[in-house]
DNA sequence: AATATTTTGTGATATATATCAATTGAAACT
DNA sequence: AGTTTCAATTGATATATATCACAAAATATT
């Protein structure tokens, strides 16, 4: 890893730590209840992300109990977009089922960079961090729940407990292994070896997504991801 | 970007969140100045690292202070290594003056992840983050002066000021947006492309670093890269 | 169920880049 | 300076993968 001294274009420093006043007014509760009905099952959403926060790192109830009344419910409905290219989407969003693939576009045709499952968290990372418009799309390729959690609304949580920053960074530090990953499969692996490598670490997606989506993912053709398929079989 | 759910085969807590006793001892400034006499030096060095900082995010002099016995200054000849594949090395490098390379072997073929100079951070992140031995070599392509930190000792700096745990998500978060940029080059690109984007983004590099290094960076071979630059004057 | 639409699979060919081989040029060493 | 070693270039050929064209399945729509 490098970290470069400097980024062009845009400033390195976090919006949490430079805002100190006029937070954005957060979601009341009352918010919540009237936008979705289901109130137990929204108990049960957002206690599948707060197991999946504790699986992280050790995390007291009154830390995550802080959080419950930031924290939004959605429902989301195939082929409908949390954000598209251009948007600022400045949220995290714990998915708690469905499927979502997130692409940008060169040259007119998509490329997908990656796709979120049910039971991780997915981010328009620039936009998130900069509040700059998304240079990416996330759509859902399934009908999905999911609990969001706003930046502004983030800020309020690092201001009560420091969790929140150490989550954050865990996060980071996590989609960096798995970005330095994709660079080096990307960029050496040939193309039987990038759809092993998906059939090993990510088999649930080649069942769950369709194989020009695949394709576009390993950076190879409809055609050619057919051809390794029936050469593996 | 997606946060995975699991991330096989290591623990995803950081060490310095679970370790809270037995830190490892840290170097005194007087083992600092045992092992360096140019005291004028060395303070000038862990200045230029404080102004690096500072840029980044607002630091007062004081949470810097703390941090200077915990810095250790290095002197690194042309070849030698910071780090070799398979040697565990937990510390983050501030890179005075100088130029380094870090990469991988992949069947016998050594492959540039990338090329870090003065002014910014190296380290190798897998290691540093779970103490665990590296997958990367790291060596100096020109001599080097480095300010180092171990992750005991920012464990340390952690307990000291908040401020640490800050700097240390703005660079993580920076090396995300790197390496999102070098996935998508690396396996979108086309040859051409991607030259081009080295001239654009990180000219210096082209001045300083061999051409047969340059194309295992950027995953074509010595002869495609010199054609595509005969073919561009 | 029948038709339309989308996705996947297969063949023929094109192309970018790799590989192999030889040459030139530039550092490093004696 | 001359020799040795290493790095960069250039040419000929090979190869993996893309592109184009179409057929076969699968899915969606009426």
């Amino acid at each position: 890893m490098v970290f470069q001294a400097s980024c062009p274009g845009q400033t390195s420093v976090l919006a949490d730590w430079k805002v100190t006043r006029n937070p954005l007014p957060h979601l009341t509760s009352t918010a919540n209840f009237k936008a979705n009905k289901h109130i137990s099952a929204m108990i049960e959403e957002k206690d599948n992300f707060k197991k999946y926060l504790m699986q992280m790192t050790p995390m007291d109830n009154k830390s995550f109990d802080i959080a419950i009344k930031y924290l939004n419910i959605e429902r989301i409905k195939k082929g409908d977009f949390l954000v598209r290219e251009g948007q600022v989407w400045s949220k995290i969003a714990f998915i708690q089922s469905g499927l979502f693939r997130i692409y940008y576009l060169k040259e007119g045709i998509e490329i997908n960079t990656c796709f979120c499952k049910e039971n991780s968290i997915t981010s328009s990372f620039n936009s998130f961090i900069h509040q700059i418009p998304s240079t990416e799309s996330i759509q859902a390729l399934e009908d999905a729940v999911i609990v969001t959690l706003s930046s502004a609304n983030l800020i309020n949580l690092n201001k009560e407990s420091t969790i929140w920053q150490k989550i954050r960074l865990l996060l980071t530090e996590k989609e960096c292994l798995r970005l330095s990953d994709r660079a080096n499969s990307l960029g050496f692996d040939s193309a039987l070896e990038k759809y092993k490598n998906l059939l090993k670490y990510q088999p649930e997606i080649i069942q769950r997504v369709s194989m020009q989506h695949i394709a576009s993912y390993l950076g190879i053709t409809r055609e050619t991801l057919s051809r390794i398929r029936s050469q593996i079989d």
